[in-house]
RNA sequence: GUGGAUGUAGCUCAAUGGCAGAGCACCUGAUUGUGGUUCAGGCGGUUGAGGGUUCGAGCCCCUUCAUCCACCCCA
């Protein structure tokens, strides 16, 4: 005898059993019928890329965090499986624009692969739900990105979150303002981005560790705690830094689109310690931040006008948000944010089988209920009814059909309701609107 | 990549260096047309793996693997 492989993943990959997968469906249908309803188009592309396409996109550390892939007999082609779905939608742009209407408005939800380390909440296959806007300049574009972030963030029923906003160019102002030398920049990014997780002193602290000079610490520091609610923020800080080409301008008609829109001050901030990771951004940034329980964020994005140059003579500005949703189910399994009929189950009847001989009776009865639109399990097994009863309460099943001998010589089925064993004899012919008005009452 | 914690039945966890256990789950019956409750019985283990110390190791030591947590980074 062989022996037993062992069953498991891979380190990082997870399996989906059906419960899990019916509440990830649940938030991915959420969050699809909003971007619909933003007229945001579906697109495909394939789990690999070649390397070419994915290299020098990122930066250095992100890049030792892809995936490469390969096979024996073509090994010329050298493969990385795609590491974001931003990159591939700016190769996507480059190699199909005559068949594109600009400004080109697409949604993708898919898998994505980083070979980081596993922690809560963070794997190395997760799913993003991106939506981008290819082709338009305008602040309108961002502020329609901001828009629908609101309004996925309230469908997911989130009660409290706030939609954090900055801009790159503003992020490079304030260094130059407090004189932070260029090549410690990334230095003073990284800490900035830990504000709400160290705080002042703690940034403050690492900056000067890191030999930043310490009155352009406290420059600097003063500027990006200026919180104040809606756009008085702005003001603030175009007091002190001036004008010129950074950010500022566009936050202000960012401000001014959002407030059109009616979307509340408490959902958006413009936050200066807000940082990206990801190199290619060029205006403003966003990312959305649920304050407890406390995962980091779960979505992100903003502008960058440059990267579909990569793949293009020409670039094309370029905005858009992507959510991870991988947080956003740890954070709605806290919250307990799913319907109730949202159980371990999509069956909504079960149609027993008494015997043999009265099986091709039961199968009749079932499938008139899925013509009636109702899913339905006719039980498989042979197994004595007390049993097919503890079979859909176990999965949660609301309705059990009884068909026996004496149903069938009358022409009727027994329904059961195994919430509260309420029961109702009805004609065949009755049959789906009864469990139809039996699940209204479940 | 760095540091820390934990690995015992399908799951959650017990067990001074001295006979490997409990609860849940599962199976059978009480109950041949009615689930959840109850009762009785049953199945279930190379204690993550490999080595060492010891009369004796689940427990101590070493190695390794896995998982979790905190960093780094990020969804």
């Amino acid at each position: 005898m062989s022996r037993v492989i062992a069953p498991r993943t891979p380190k990082g990959f997870r399996d989906f059993l059906p419960e899990t997968m019916l509440r990830r469906s649940y938030a991915l249908d959420r969050i699809r019928e909003v971007f619909h309803l933003f007229g945001f188009e579906p697109i495909d592309t394939p789990i690999l890329e070649l390397h070419e396409t994915l290299f020098g996109k990122y930066g250095e550390d992100a890049e030792q965090l892809i995936f490469t892939a390969q096979h024996g007999r073509s090994a010329k082609d050298p493969l990385a499986m795609r590491y974001d779905l931003t990159v591939p939608l700016a190769r996507l742009v480059g190699q199909y624009e005559s068949q594109l209407n600009l400004p080109f408005k697409r949604y993708h939800i898919a898998p994505v692969f980083r070979g980081e380390r596993p922690q809560r909440g963070r794997y190395r296959e997760f799913w993003q739900c991106d939506a981008d806007i290819v082709g338009a300049a305008s602040m309108s574009a961002d502020a329609e990105i901001i828009i629908m972030m609101h309004e996925i963030l309230k469908r997911l029923g989130f009660p409290q979150f706030i939609i954090k906003i900055n801009h790159r160019k503003l992020l490079t102002a304030i260094g130059e303002y407090s004189g932070v030398p260029q090549d410690k920049l990334a230095d003073l990014y990284r800490s900035v981005d830990k504000f709400d997780k160290i705080g002042a002193e703690g940034v403050q602290k690492e900056l000067i560790e890191r030999g930043i000079d310490a009155a352009a610490v406290s420059r600097m520091m003063d500027l990006i705690q200026s919180r104040e609610p809606g756009g008085d923020s702005l003001d603030r800080a175009a007091k002190t830094i001036g004008g010129g080409d950074n950010g500022l301008a566009e936050l202000r008609e960012l401000a001014e689109l959002l407030a059109d829109a009616s979307i509340a001050d408490e959902h958006y901030d413009f936050d200066f310690t807000m940082v990206r990771g990801l190199g290619y951004y060029t205006g403003p940034i966003f990312e959305t931040v649920i304050s407890q329980p406390n995962l980091g964020s779960i979505s992100g994005g903003g502008r960058y006008d440059n990267l579909i140059g990569m793949f293009r003579r020409q670039s094309l500005p370029t905005t858009g948000t992507s959510f991870g949703i991988e947080r956003i189910i740890d954070l709605m399994d806290e919250l307990d944010l799913y319907p109730p009929h949202l159980g371990g189950t999509l069956v909504q009847a079960l149609v027993t089988v008494f015997s043999e001989e009265t099986r091709r009776a039961s199968t009749r009865i079932g499938g008139q209920l899925r013509a009636a639109g109702i899913n339905t399990e006719v039980y498989l097994g042979r197994r004595k009814l007390g049993r097919q009863l503890a079979h859909a309460d176990k999965k949660g099943i609301p309705i059990v059909v009884i068909v026996g001998p004496d149903e069938i010589a009358a022409g009727v089925v027994k329904l059961r309701r195994l919430r509260d064993g309420s029961e109702a004899t009805v004609p065949e012919a009755g049959l789906a609107r009864a469990v139809g008005e039996f699940l209204s009452n479940c």
